[in-house]
DNA sequence: TTAATGATGGGCT
DNA sequence: GCCCATCATTAAA
């Protein structure tokens, strides 16, 4: 497997939300290795409403103006994070939201993080997979394509797959909005799929 | 099967 | 004080 570069975190949006799709999500721990493809992603835009960077910079979401392949973590509803990945040029403001994950590796750890056995419930959401992989706001900032880091994105075989695109979920504003992507006829998709 | 609800706390007006 | 890029549990159908 190849580390992504930034080069690819540096362009459109809406065309990275699409290429995260069938890459893979490698995260280090002590316990050992957890390894996930991506098969779900939001975008959020600058011009967007929903999207936090919209309404220009807070301290909460400063990690979004940073350049492509920072990632970007934030604590939602009193209990739960969600996970990022910042696009485009530096000084924007867009990222993309990784909302479902098949699991690959590391099953067990995961298991153990988020309290359940069913393998199928363990990464179909943002803050379930959040969980799984033990990522919390420790992770906000941090650059995902230093080959050092615990958390990195990774290049597999290229697949064929056919990517559905529809509205975002979770949000009151900018619903009309086709910004969301997934695998068609993936089965870790979240809900709804 | 789907729908409604409670948990729980940071961020911003 | 109100809003959340949510999830697990309970209740209803």
């Amino acid at each position: 497997m190849k580390l992504l570069e930034k080069s690819f975190f540096e362009k459109e949006t809406l065309n990275v939300a699409q290429e995260l799709l069938g890459k893979f999500i490698v995260r280090e721990t002590g316990e050992g290795r957890i390894v996930g493809k991506i098969v779900e992603t939001e975008a959020y835009l600058k011009d967007d409403p929903a999207c936090h960077a919209s309404k220009g910079k807070t301290p909460r979401n400063l990690p979004m103006f940073e350049e492509g392949g920072v990632a970007y973590v934030y604590f939602t509803y009193g209990m739960y994070h969600c996970f990022n990945v910042v696009t485009n040029k530096k000084g924007i403001g867009e990222a993309v939201l990784i909302r479902a994950v098949e699991p690959v590796e590391g099953m067990e750890i995961m298991k153990g993080n988020r309290g359940i056995t069913e393998i199928k419930n363990l990464c179909n959401g943002p803050s379930k997979f959040a969980i799984a992989f033990g990522i919390d706001k420790g992770f906000n900032g941090v650059d995902l394509t230093d080959k050092n880091s615990s958390l990195k994105l990774m290049q597999g075989k290229n697949e064929n797959f056919e990517i559905i695109k529809t509205n975002r979920v979770g949000i009151s504003q900018g619903t009309d909005l086709l910004y969301r992507f997934y695998i068609k006829g993936n089965d870790w998709v979240s809900r709804r799929g």
